[in-house]
RNA sequence: GCCCGAGUGGCGGAAUGGUAGACGCAGGGGAUUCAAAAUCCCCCGACUUCGGUCAUGUCGGUUCGAGUCCGACCUCGGGUACCA
C-alpha cells in the first residue's frame, strides 16, 4: 500500500487543473456568477501566513461554490506601487521596478504551490502602464465631472532632508533618517471630492447587511455626522468676523472664549503682523500631523489681543485665542470654548486663567464644575441656569434643537449638518506611484493631459541616492506640450496616493486587458464582489475609498448602478501575529530578532548567538521591520500545500487574530496521512458489514456542518467536524458499498481544504472526473432526524441528572421522569419543586 | 486622546440564553516491536470528605437558567486620513 506523499500528488493535480483550465473564469449567461475577492498583496517579495490564510479562507469558498455550479471568479494580481520599493532602491541602490517586479515573480512562485484556485490569467500589477493607464484615464473623468479639485493641506516637512514625510517616517516627531524636528507645512495638493458622498456613504451602510456591524460602525463614525450651528463672532474692532461652528450651541451662555486654528487666515493675517504671533504660530506647527499626535500634543494657546462680542449680549466682550487643538480641516477651524461641558476647553481654560461657567447642572446633585467637565449624555435631562430659550429643565438634544431654532429665528446664525469627513488627498511626493495626468502651463494654467496621450509613464532613469522626489529634478521627464496651447509645459510630479489604485483593482478584473478601465459586458456579469475577504486593519480607509470610488465610476459610466456599493458582502479576518524578540543596541535602538535567532531558556528568552536577553512582545501583527515574520514555505517543503492549508483553516476562528506556533504543523500532517489510510483502505474493501445507516447518519450531519462552517466563515468548525467524521469512519463497522460512499463524500467535504489530497482520494474510490469539478454533496435532511433525545436535569440551573427519552415525548411525561431521576431526588431532598421548567429537545431545569 | 474589537484548561479553540471545555495540539499511561519510528487504545480544568464545590479577564445586574444579554472597570490588539 502507498503511502501519503504531499511532494507527488500536489504537483500532480496542479498540472491536471491548469491543463483542463479548470479555474479560468469564463462568461457563462447559463450559470449563476459568484465572484470571491481577497485583498490583493502587496509585493512584498515573500507570502507569510496571513497571506496563507487569507487566500485560503477564498480558496474554500471559491472551490465551495463552483462544487455548487457558480461560475466563479477568482482572481489575483500585485498592490505593486508604494514606499517600501523606494526604500529598498534607497537601501541597496537598485531601481523600484526591478525590485517590484522580481519580488512579484518570487511571490508568485511561492504561491502557485499552495494550490489555489486563481485564475492566473487576469493577474495585473498596478504598477503596469496597462493598469494605470486606465488610472489616469479615471482620473480624467472624474476632473470632467468636478470630482477632483486642488486645494492646500497640510504634510509631514522634514527640514534637514527638505522632503514631505509619510506618517510612519515621523518618529516621536523627528524624521527618522535626519532625526530633524518635523513642522506641518502647506502645500497644494490633488483632492478627490469625496465629501459629496458624505451623506451616502453613511445612509448606504444600513444596506450593506453583509458586511460585519463592526465595520459599518466604525465607517459610521469615520464620515462623523454631527447637526450644530454656524454663526459668526462680531469683531470689537470692526474686522471680519469670526464664524464659527459648533455641535453645543446650547452651552453658548457659556463660553469663555474663541480659539482660532494656528492656520486659520486670521492667524496668518496677526502672524505677518506681529513677530510674537509668529513665532507662537510656528511652534504650533512643530511635530507630526496626525490625529493621535495633534490630541496627545500638550494644550497650548495664546491671547491675540482681538476681543468679538458675544452674540446675546452686544456689552459682553470674549478674548480671541489662537490654540494648537484647533484643526483648519474641520468645520471652520473656529470654535468658541465652553469649558464646563468639554474637558479639553476646561483643560485650556484653566491652564491660561480664563472663566468656566456653568450652563447646566445635573438634576440631582447640581454642583460647579472643577476640573472635570460636565457631560451627561445628550438624552439625560438637566437643570438649566437661565436659558435664553426659556428652558429650565431639557435635555441635551431639546437644547440644541430649540437653540438652532432661536439662533435662525433671530437671524444671527443656521442650522448646519457637519461631517467629520474629510476631501481625499491624493497627491503624494513620491516617485513609485501612479502619475497625476495633469500639466502646468504658463499661459493657460492646469491643464489635464489629452487622453489619446495616456498612459504618462514614469521615466526608468531615476536616482535615489538623495531624498525628495526624483521626477522633479529629472533633465527632460517634466518637459512637455501644453495640450491646450500646445506651447512648452511643465508636467505635474506628484503622483497618487495607493489608496487610489486599490479603489478599483476589483472592477478591473473583470476585463484586466482592456483598453478602457472596464468593459460593460463584464462589469455587468461579474459585478459585484459576492465575497470579499481582508483584514480588519482596511475596515475604514481602503473600503470607504472604493466605496466612493464605484460611485464616482459609476457617475462617470465606467461601472453600473447596482456597483454604487461593489462589495456585496465582507468578511474581515484576524491578523497572524508572532511574538517579537526586542533588544536595545548601544545607540539605544530597538533591535529586532528572528524566532530562529532565540531561544527559550530558564530564566527567560536569549539571543542565541550573544546570550543577551531578550524581551518577548507577545501577539504583535507580523511586521518585516520587526522580523517576526514567519515563513509558510518551510512548512510547504516539509510538509505539502494541503497541511499548510488544512492548518491554517482549522482551530482559529478566521475572524480572530492568531499566534502563529510551530506545533501543529505536524499534527496537521499525520491527521491527513491517516485519512490517506483509512481512505486506500476502503477503496480495496468488499463485502457486507453491519451499521450502514448510522454511518451515513452521521455522514449527513457532517455535510450539513461541514456546509454550514464554509458558509458561515467558521472554517474550524467545519475542520473539527471533518476530525470527528473521520473517527467515525475508521471505527465503523459497515459495509464496503457504504463506507465508499462516506469516503466519496469525505474526499469531497475536504476538498476545498485539501484539493489536492481530495483529487487523490476522489480518483482512488473511482470518483468520476475532478473532485474540483464534482456537484457538492447533497444534503437528505431526512438523515438528520433522531428518535430520541438526552436532557440534561438541572436542579436551580446547576446539572444534577439526565434522561434519554423520545424526541416527541409531551412535556408533562418528561417532567414526571426528570423528577423520578436519582440526582434530582438526592437534591430535593424530600422538598417538594417549586416550578419546573421544560424546553423540549433542550432541557430541564427544577427550581426547587 | 478618540473610534472599533478581543479576553474560556498547559496551548489553539467549541458552545440558537439551556449539560462549559466539542475537535485538535502538547502531556501521561498502555498495546504492538528484539528495540525504535509509525500506528492503535485509554486518561487529561482545579479542589474534594467522591455527596459535591469552584471555574469562561474583574466587579455588579437581568433571568428558572448567563461564556452568551445589560452596566462599570482592567488588559491586549486594530484604526486614527502620507504603511499597505
Amino acid at each position: 500500500m502507498s503511502r501519503y506523499d504531499a511532494s507527488s500528488i500536489e504537483p500532480k493535480w496542479q498540472k491536471a487543473w491548469e491543463e483542463a483550465g479548470t479555474f479560468a473564469a469564463t462568461r457563462d449567461p447559463s450559470k449563476e456568477k459568484f465572484y470571491v475577492l481577497e485583498m490583493f498583496p502587496y509585493p512584498s517579495g515573500r507570502i507569510h501566513m496571513g497571506h496563507v490564510r487569507n487566500y485560503t479562507m477564498g480558496d474554500v469558498v471559491a472551490r465551495y461554490k463552483r462544487n455548487m455550479g457558480f461560475s466563479v471568479l477568482h482572481p489575483m494580481g500585485w498592490d505593486a506601487f508604494g514606499m517600501p520599493a523606494e526604500n529598498a532602491a534607497m537601501a541597496t541602490g537598485g531601481h523600484p521596478k526591478d525590485w517590484t517586479y522580481k519580488n512579484i515573480e518570487e511571490m508568485k512562485s511561492q504561491m502557485k504551490p499552495m494550490g489555489w484556485s486563481l485564475d492566473w490569467s487576469r493577474e495585473l500589477a498596478t504598477c503596469d502602464p496597462e493598469y494605470y493607464g486606465q488610472q489616469q484615464a479615471l482620473f480624467l473623468d472624474f476632473l470632467e465631472k468636478g470630482l477632483v479639485y486642488r486645494k492646500n493641506a497640510v504634510v509631514n516637512w522634514d527640514p534637514v532632508d527638505m522632503t514631505v514625510l509619510a506618517n510612519e517616517q515621523v518618529i516621536d516627531g523627528k524624521g527618522w533618517r535626519s532625526g530633524a524636528e518635523v513642522e506641518r507645512r502647506e502645500l497644494t495638493q490633488w483632492f478627490f471630492k469625496i465629501s459629496d458622498y458624505s451623506d451616502e456613504l453613511l445612509s448606504a451602510l444600513d444596506g450593506l447587511k453583509d458586511w460585519p456591524e463592526k465595520v459599518r460602525l466604525m465607517q459610521a463614525n469615520w464620515i462623523g455626522k454631527s447637526q450644530g450651528l454656524r454663526f459668526a463672532f462680531e469683531r470689537v474692532d470692526g474686522g471680519d468676523p469670526i464664524e464659527v461652528y459648533t455641535t453645543r450651541p446650547d452651552t453658548l451662555m457659556g463660553a469663555s472664549f474663541v480659539g482660532i486654528s494656528a492656520d486659520h487666515p486670521l492667524a496668518k493675517e496677526l502672524a505677518a503682523a506681529d513677530p510674537k504671533i509668529a513665532e507662537f504660530a510656528a511652534l504650533c506647527r512643530k511635530g507630526g500631523t496626525t490625529a493621535a499626535e495633534l490630541e496627545t500634543a500638550e494644550k497650548l494657546g495664546m491671547d491675540t489681543g482681538l476681543r468679538v462680542k458675544h452674540p446675546l449680549d452686544p456689552n459682553w466682550e470674549l478674548p480671541v485665542w489662537i490654540a494648537n487643538f484647533i484643526l483648519m480641516d474641520y468645520g471652520t477651524g473656529a470654535i468658541f470654548g465652553s469649558a464646563a461641558h468639554d474637558q479639553r476647553d476646561l483643560d485650556f481654560a484653566r491652564k491660561y486663567g480664563l472663566p468656566v461657567i456653568d450652563t447646566f447642572f445635573d438634576l440631582k446633585d447640581p454642583k460647579p464644575v472643577e476640573n472635570t467637565a460636565f457631560l451627561p449624555p445628550k438624552t439625560e435631562k438637566v437643570k438649566w441656569v437661565s436659558h435664553f430659550t426659556g428652558l429650565d429643565e431639557a435635555t441635551g438634544e431639546e437644547a440644541i434643537a430649540a437653540t438652532v431654532e432661536f439662533a435662525e429665528k433671530a437671524g444671527w446664525g443656521t442650522g448646519h449638518t457637519q461631517y467629520r469627513l474629510r476631501d481625499w488627498g491624493l497627491s503624494r511626493q513620491r516617485y513609485w506611484g501612479c502619475p497625476i495626468p495633469v500639466v502646468h502651463c504658463d499661459a493657460c494654467g492646469v491643464v489635464p493631459e489629452k487622453k489619446e496621450n495616456l498612459p504618462v509613464e514614469l521615466p526608468y532613469d531615476v536616482s535615489f541616492d538623495i531624498p525628495g522626489n526624483p521626477l522633479d529634478r529629472h533633465p527632460t521627464w517634466r518637459d512637455c506640450a501644453c495640450p491646450s496651447c500646445g506651447k512648452p509645459a511643465k508636467r505635474e510630479t506628484d503622483t497618487m496616493d495607493t489608496f487610489v489604485d486599490s479603489s478599483w483593482y476589483f472592477a478591473r478584473f473583470t476585463a484586466p486587458r482592456a483598453d478602457t478601465p472596464t468593459v460593460a459586458e463584464d462589469v455587468d456579469y461579474w459585478m459585484n464582489v459576492d465575497q470579499y475577504i481582508g483584514g480588519i486593519e482596511h475596515a475604514i480607509l481602503h473600503l470607504l475609498y472604493s466605496r466612493f470610488f464605484a460611485r464616482a465610476m459609476n457617475m462617470t459610466g465606467h461601472l453600473p448602478e447596482k456597483s454604487r456599493e461593489p462589495f456585496n458582502a465582507l468578511f474581515t479576518q484576524g491578523m497572524v501575529t508572532h511574538a517579537i524578540y526586542k533588544t536595545t543596541s548601544a545607540e539605544d535602538r530597538p533591535v529586532y530578532h528572528y524566532p530562529e535567532q532565540v531561544e527559550a531558556r530558564e530564566g527567560g528568552v536569549f539571543v542565541k548567538d550573544t546570550g543577551e536577553q531578550v524581551e518577548v512582545i507577545p501577539s504583535a501583527k507580523m511586521s518585516k521591520s520587526k522580523n517576526n515574520v514567519v515563513d509558510p514555505l518551510a512548512i510547504i517543503a516539509d510538509f505539502g500545500a494541503d497541511t499548510a492549508r488544512w492548518f491554517v483553516m482549522s482551530d482559529s476562528p478566521p475572524e480572530r487574530d492568531v499566534e502563529w506556533t510551530a506545533s501543529g504543523a505536524e499534527g496537521a500532517s499525520k491527521h491527513l496521512a491517516r485519512v490517506y489510510r483509512i481512505v486506500s483502505d476502503i477503496a480495496d474493501a468488499t463485502g457486507e458489514g453491519t451499521g450502514d445507516d448510522d454511518l451515513l447518519r452521521e455522514m449527513h450531519k457532517t455535510i450539513k456542518a461541514v456546509s454550514e462552517g464554509i458558509e458561515g466563515f467558521a472554517f474550524n468548525t467545519s475542520v473539527a467536524k471533518l476530525y470527528g467524521f473521520t473517527n467515525t469512519l475508521q471505527k465503523s463497522q459497515a459495509g464496503a458499498g457504504a463506507k465508499k460512499t462516506a469516503a466519496r463524500t469525505l474526499a469531497q467535504l475536504m476538498s476545498p481544504m485539501t484539493p489536492h489530497l481530495a483529487e487523490e482520494l476522489w480518483s482512488m474510490l473511482g470518483g468520476e472526473g475532478l473532485v474540483a469539478d464534482a456537484p457538492w454533496p447533497k444534503l437528505d435532511e431526512a438523515m438528520l432526524v433522531e428518535d430520541t433525545v438526552t436532557l440534561p436535569i438541572q436542579v436551580n440551573g446547576k446539572r444534577r441528572d439526565e434522561i434519554t427519552v423520545p424526541t416527541d415525548m409531551d412535556k408533562a411525561e418528561v417532567e414526571k421522569l426528570a423528577l423520578a431521576t436519582e440526582g434530582v431526588q438526592r437534591a430535593l431532598d424530600g422538598n417538594p419543586p417549586k416550578k419546573v421548567i421544560v424546553v423540549p429537545g433542550r432541557i430541564v431545569n427544577v427550581v426547587a
